[in-house]
DNA sequence: GACGCTTTATTGTGATCACATTAAATCAGA
DNA sequence: TCTGATTTAATGTGATCACAATAAAGCGTC
């Protein structure tokens, strides 16, 4: 097996809109990618590297990756190397736990602030995952998902938890791609519906349950998954 | 009343020592002044001139201020400005909710790794606050409290935890300055021995217990300064 | 082949500069 | 003295460069 580097990334690319600066364009690029795990854990990114690959200066390369490792998407070591950061047993149980501990709590104090047009919004965003997920689509469906909580959460406009919960997603972003792999078997429940429904209804304490059986899904289709445990370890 | 200025800061300064970059000797100055509330709310930071108070070049500041800003510490306005955000009842409610939350998830997954040794750093530090306190030094004891947490939560060497927390502690830094000037009379009751002593007998529901009242405390003293409000949006 | 040392290439950091954008200061007119 | 337009100063961004530190490659020895 061939070590794998940096010109391999065959990283799906986003367009730059005007009203972005480039440091923001590059920031959005490597976090979509690292969100639907298109960048393996291990490999290192260099700021001249990747400058070449998009294009652009090292500065604004510079300034996206020391965002991304203050997020915890990437590890800066402490010789020079940038990397995607392994995974243990151990630190991805306590991500899910955060994460169920954070998102419970914030659909839940979302709640009294949902109107008709956010339970709107919210289906149409789980419409466009089942489509994503009938054909296969692996990255929408990733994004698409993620879409969907940051909506519920956003409803509450004095909300800061948006950003805790960003970072928990990003680390444990190479890793969704296994769940997504195996998703059609997942969503035999729709755990999303269950929650627009609580949402109907006002109802708290399903919210919380609709959201976090949605989390253990995807976590233990990540378990179930033999070798995972080597596929961390791995590419080391 | 003058309009403040960023000159006009008169932060407290801490040597950088050899072996740290400039850009994180940078961070780690302008972060513990925000921790301590020695940087108001709505004064502009900007890059050039703390770069000549500090004597360094502008692109160290430039890296400390981006990850200051990604932490939530400080927020860059789409207009050009950086300033220290400004804050909302909501909004300190929502952050004080997130830190019980985090904080008592941290301090119980972290119960099962304390060891004798862990709980003598503690007593160490808590007797440390006790100094501070009886001295009226607000800023070592608003920096020590943070350590007795930290020290606590980082125990579980698989924490994913404290980033999440100090992101929250950053947020509220420019108010606990309030919370510090009223100490004397909060720690009638000093929460960090019920945390020890919870600690010695494993006992995970006191812990919480404990974590949560400490919290709590601080936040009375916030709340029970009158005219808080005017506080925040004064300075606009 | 495998291991240790030297040489070369590459990396992150910090400094400086040019430029477009925005805030602040200046000034004219009432 | 106040108001609004115009000029001036200051700011963030991105590019380029020099430098020290590190990793990778080359090479000789066992």
């Amino acid at each position: 097996m061939k070590k794998p580097k940096l010109a391999d990334l065959d990283l799906l690319m986003l367009e730059k809109t005007g009203e972005q600066k480039t440091h923001q364009w590059v920031y959005q690029l490597l976090r979509t990618n690292l969100l639907c795990g298109k960048i393996a854990p291990g490999i290192p990114l260099t700021i001249r590297g990747l400058a070449e690959i998009l294009n652009v200066s090292p500065m604004p390369i510079r300034e996206a990756l020391h965002r991304l490792a203050c997020e915890g998407a990437v590890e800066a070591k402490n010789n020079r190397r940038v990397i995607v950061p392994l995974m243990t047993a151990e630190k991805f149980s306590e991500l899910c736990e955060l994460r169920i501990l954070l998102e419970t709590h914030a659909a839940e104090s979302a709640l009294p602030y949902i109107r008709e047009s956010d339970i709107g919004n919210l289906e149409r965003i789980d419409a466009s995952i089942d489509a994503a997920v009938r054909r296969g689509d692996a990255e929408s469906t990733c994004l698409l998902n993620q879409d969907f909580h940051r909506s519920l959460y956003s409803a509450n406009p004095f909300q800061v938890v948006v950003p805790l919960v960003e970072s928990l997603w990003l680390q444990l972003g190479p890793f969704s791609r296994i769940a997504i792999s195996k998703l059609e078997k997942i969503y035999i429940v729709d755990r999303h519906v269950e929650a627009i429904e609580a949402l109907k209804l006002q109802n708290s304490f399903a919210l919380r349950r609709a959201i976090e059986a949605d989390i253990r899904d995807g976590i233990a289709s990540i378990k179930s998954v033999e070798g995972i445990h080597s596929y961390y370890k791995g590419v080391a």
